[in-house]
DNA sequence: TTGAAAGCGATACCAA
DNA sequence: TTGGTATCGCTTTCAA
């Protein structure tokens, strides 16, 4: 490349990154080897040589649900802009999963860290604390971050979708919930609490399964609990996709949503406004966390390091109230018509 | 490192990548060095030194729906239990964005690259030939592969939805389509061509829009489509999303699905069997696709080079029938009941 | 404004 | 089995 165009490597390199410093002529000729060329400056090379690797490693539970695509975006609208290349490495939902990648992101020597949720294993904690780069936690709150952390409280989100239902008449309330993150295990903790707190049995409420979730196994985990408990009244479940299918599996019985069981969702995704009637969800702002995440990392890449002045942001949640939750005092509760299964 | 543990740098070197070159002892030494500092590898260096990066660029279309996600989970699942690491890329349906990201992966010299759809620019053509390095097509099919393809004839699925539907006796098909992605671009001029064949009128029976496809936007094209010609009597959309969103606005008008109109989707994505009643949708192997991709690039890259025997592998498509469909005789037409918008 | 020299952290090749 | 040396392609530093 650098003969091609009769110059020195040195001045290639500074043509491409410091164009103002190379003079008109030469920066035109260096411009033309390069577009007759396809030239391409080596990453590999340049980070090693520069230590400045231009990479954020972002690691993501899973990308099955929407859940993770807005914060990916918000992510990337950031960092993209500024130079940034974002490494996204999914460990669906495992632990020794997370723990490789982390080893093998820090192999590329990134120069920040996105990681979701606060449960690393000690190794994961030890790797990124170790790396010396920032490193934010998001989706969750933690007493004991590891650097920065911007997230919301499961466990409160949980109870409050209880006191939710429960304002609205509701006692029988059931919890669904599939393959136990973490996340959803703290929302299940609020749901318990919240219910003892109110002196409610949980008994025979509660429906888990260890498998990833989908819409159908929102159906089938809402069966067993009808069986169990007939006069089930309201739903909580980890994620939208088993309101989704408790939603469709009321509509195969025929029972009415809200007016024989009331239904609330977790992360408000787009289907929720579309469905008949309209989940109730409890939304989280999964842009906000992906964007102060990405944010605080250029500042701290940037500006050397002044770190904002708590470790830690909440940033809360929100519960969207629809058509698949109503009042208990609207319902007639007299006659559900019961459907074969 | 090396001098931690009282030893060459080459030695290090071995010990990590041919334990079996090292001297037992030298090896325990040089691996207590390594726990004890957390030493991982300089991955840039190594893939400088080497000429082998053990990267394999992925460059996806969305992430928003569940579509890519099968697809990168069976990538991952060939291609890291290898020693590969892939790098992932989501370029959000832009043709300007992927020439970008194909520019970008190439700085980190990939040993192949795997692409969504065979419509790239000319540039992000004349990049990838130019690499040298292995290239997969997936999720279509083309003549005039740039090196590997497999994919399905989405014209020709296209039509076969709307054969599918005329089989049944509906004369009266809508299409809806949303941001005209390539493939659903073809998806939808099949539906057109077989509609021509057949002799049957489009005409106020396509429902497109520019934005994104969600949900929600299938009750909104199919309210536009209702509006203009009451008479349908089946609808093909695009992808699942706006096969759902058709079927929540039937609910909310009070038309009967399979009875009053008939919805087909595209992608067979896992809500369709928990719909009630369940949506008929045309399934695609995208697995499949993942895995023949992966799994090729890796013989190539070890076997040093015998292509297979044909570029091109149609995977085909097949049409999943469920309840949302049914033949015409069995329908009640005389009786529409319709519910206020 | 331009270039020469040194080096980033590993690996390939050859010698001991 | 081990290590010295050159090198990968670029950037940094310093001198011209």
């Amino acid at each position: 490349m650098a003969r091609h165009a009769g110059v020195s490597p040195v001045t290639v390199s500074r043509a491409i990154r410091h164009p103002e410093m190379v003079s008109e002529e030469l920066r035109k000729r260096i411009d033309d080897a390069v577009l007759k060329l396809n030239y391409i400056p080596n990453h590999l090379a340049s980070a090693l040589a520069s230590t400045r690797t231009h990479i954020v490693g972002v690691i993501v539970p899973s990308l099955t649900n929407g859940v993770f695509d807005d914060y990916l975006g918000a992510i990337q609208d950031v960092l993209n802009p500024a130079g940034i290349q974002v490494l996204v490495l999914n460990v669906r939902y495992s632990e020794s999963e997370e723990e490789k990648a982390i080893e093998t992101l820090m192999g590329y020597h990134p120069e920040a860290m996105i990681v979701a949720g606060v449960d690393q294993t000690e190794r994961s904690r030890q790797l990124l604390r170790n790396s010396g780069i920032p490193v934010v936690q998001t989706m969750d709150i933690t007493e004991s971050p590891i650097d920065l952390n911007i997230g919301l409280n499961h466990d409160e989100a949980g109870a409050a979708a209880v006191r939710f239902l429960h304002a609205q008449g509701h006692r029988r309330i059931a919890h669904l919930t599939a393959r136990a993150d973490p996340r959803a295990r703290r929302r299940h903790a609020g749901y318990q609490r919240q219910m003892d707190a109110f002196g409610l049995s949980t008994k025979g409420l509660v429906g888990a399964s260890p498998r990833p979730s989908d819409v159908a196994m929102g159906g089938e985990l809402f069966a067993q609990i009808l069986a169990d408990v007939p006069e089930v009244s309201a739903v909580f479940t980890c994620n939208d996709d088993l309101a989704l299918g408790t939603l469709f599996e009321c509509q195969r019985r025929g029972i009415r949503v809200p007016e024989d069981v009331a239904i609330i969702g977790f992360n408000d995704l787009d289907f929720c406004t579309a469905a008949v009637p309209p989940l109730t969800s409890v939304s989280t702002e999964r842009r906000e966390m992906g964007t102060w995440a990405a944010r605080s990392i250029l500042e701290l890449i940037r500006g050397g390091g002044k770190r904002p002045r708590q470790p830690t942001v909440d940033v809360g949640f929100s519960i969207k109230a629809r058509g698949s939750t109503a009042a208990i005092e609207t319902r007639s509760r007299a006659k559900r018509p019961r459907a074969k299964a």
